[in-house]
DNA sequence: GTGAAAGCGCTAACAC
DNA sequence: GTGTTAGCGCTTTCAC
């Protein structure tokens, strides 16, 4: 392969001055004379040099690189993060090393590891607990690498943390059902996640501002996030002879599931049965278009990279912050007035 | 921040042995004494020590790393290549850099120049024609770094190639709809599209094998690959005199667009229309669940990874190839027998 | 302003 | 098997 690798040397060559000052002129790392300047850019692109980053790196002690851990890029929630992060560490000249770990210990610690051997300078996270995580968290912090958490583990000690308000989010959907008129409101919820019960918490505040008490056997519990179990877990309340004339879920693919089911029993939406979904990724091309509680990923992407650039470029001498962004309602046809009670 | 970092210097002194013997130890370079090597592992494991790849790779020239230039990491179709990518780079020790360039020369001419100054081993593109990435790709091959083309610009010459036969996969769907008994099949393409023009290909043959004449009137033209033009597009066809029995469109986003069209006139799917749609990342849950002809992204990306690595570890000797994979149909709900004619 | 020289942290000859 | 030494290609004192 390849030609003879050119060097400063060769251009220093070419131009007809010393290594110093060709690397001088061509980073601007000193003033130097512009007639000398001219030739050895000159020489530079006649030569086709490119500047060696891995030389440059191991001199300056620097890379100019970030990881990005997540769970899956495939899934579209994390690519909005992912696109976030990357258009703010691109606009200020770092590149992204991206690893997906499928929530899986084994490749955590591995990418981890390969992240803190290439020297990135820093790391940001969206990946849920496990032992691996909280290693790496710490070994970084433990070389002075800046990790921020991006909708990752809470249960990890991180010095800058980026999510959303998944309680308002929640809130304001309920409020929308209420204030529409709705009385009996299923929410469908993911068993033994944190972020559902922070969702709960919204609904219930919005329930008690309407003085209406909460009904625990209306809380329907999926086993994960995923369209069969919404499915599942629909057919299952939609059976039931309590009809609630709402449906609040706490994630798109739940709804998805949860739409599908109602189809099959001839529940029509919105007239016999309004439904609100948790994010916002495919809801508007759903039958019908979904009310949405929509998740602000890109921004949150954006403003988790600009807290890590800051903590590499000032120093770590910032206290920890914790930014929580705002999840709107975006009000779509899945919701409308309830029906008046038959009997 | 940061300790002072641990070097390979402190690890060979805290085991009493010399640099070169801690490196071969630790690398595996050379056969080392067990018992010294022991010593060296457990200084190593004490001390923190981190291998410094910014120093490995600058000795060994070589990085490990390969870049990734995509239009957008928050299209699915881009996501599942890349992550098919990122599993096999992965597997074998290799970190990928993503680059969005929303198909954007100056985007592509920075990222490019990036990818080649961090000394990247190889190049994979996945994205349109411009000025720019025709440079990028030369001065690549110029540099001896190889460059492969997933679903990128045919008109840039490149080492390798995958894609998946447009044509082929539309013949499939064509003569799915044949074999129902539909003559009457629009056809929703999208102008000045290469694609588009070869999946009509597919098309026409299809026809030919069943004897049904081709019938331009019944292929519409939209401006881009969206969800408006595809609605726009299938308003003007549906209020045609002529009433098509099917329709296969050359893309998701405009499948969409036609459906909510078909939903506003009362025409329903698959009853007084079938649908087929190409690619299939949402077609599962759209109403009705739609019969579609699947691009095999991941499956691409896998290969496109596995033939760079290959050009990269076994030498630039290698001719090109060209791997076309294929575009399998799914069949689903929005296609059936069509009704009889009236009159 | 410019050049000579040291050295970032590692691997790979080369001797022993 | 092990140590000594010479770089990889840069940036950055330090002299001039």
């Amino acid at each position: 392969m390849s030609l003879p690798k050119v060097t400063l040397r060769e251009v220093a060559n070419e131009a007809g001055v010393s290594i110093a000052t060709a690397s001088r002129a061509l980073g601007g790392y000193a003033p130097v004379n512009e007639e000398i300047k001219k030739r050895v850019f000159e020489a530079a692109r006649k030569l086709h040099y490119q500047h060696n980053l891995v030389a440059k790196n191991l001199r300056t002690r620097r890379t100019f690189t970030i990881g990005y851990l997540l769970p899956d890029i495939t899934n579209p929630f994390y690519a909005g993060i992912a696109r976030g992060i990357q258009d703010v560490a691109g606009s200020r000249g770092y590149s992204v090393i991206l690893c997906n770990n499928d929530n899986d210990p084994a490749k955590t610690e591995r990418f981890g590891k390969m992240l803190l051997r290439h020297r990135v300078e820093g790391i940001i996270y969206s990946t849920p607990y496990n032992e691996a995580l909280l290693e790496m968290v710490e070994t970084a912090a433990a070389n002075g690498i800046p990790v921020v958490n991006c909708y990752g583990s809470t249960r990890v000690p991180s010095q800058d943390l980026v999510w959303s308000d998944a309680s308002l989010g929640c809130y304001r959907g309920m409020r929308y059902l209420l204030e529409l008129g709705h009385r009996e409101i299923a929410i469908l919820k993911v068993k033994g996640s944190g972020v559902s019960e922070r969702r709960l918490e919204g609904c219930r505040k919005a329930l008690e501002e309407f003085g209406v008490p909460f009904d625990p056997s209306l809380v329907i519990e999926a086993g994960d996030y995923s369209q069969k179990s919404g499915y599942l877990s629909a057919k299952i309340f939609l059976g039931n002879r309590r009809k609630p004339s709402a449906l609040l879920s706490f994630n798109e693919q739940l709804s998805i599931g949860a739409l599908k089911a109602a189809r099959e029993v001839g529940v029509r939406i919105p007239q016999d049965l309004s439904v609100i979904a948790v994010d916002d990724i495919i809801a508007e091309v759903l039958e019908p278009p979904l009310t949405a509680i929509a998740i602000p990923k890109y921004e949150a992407g954006e403003i988790t990279a600009a807290l890590l650039l800051e903590r590499i470029e000032q120093g770590d001498n910032v206290s920890s912050r914790q930014i929580i962004l705002e999840e709107k309602l975006v009000v779509r046809s899945s919701t409308q007035v309830p029906r008046k009670k038959e009997g």
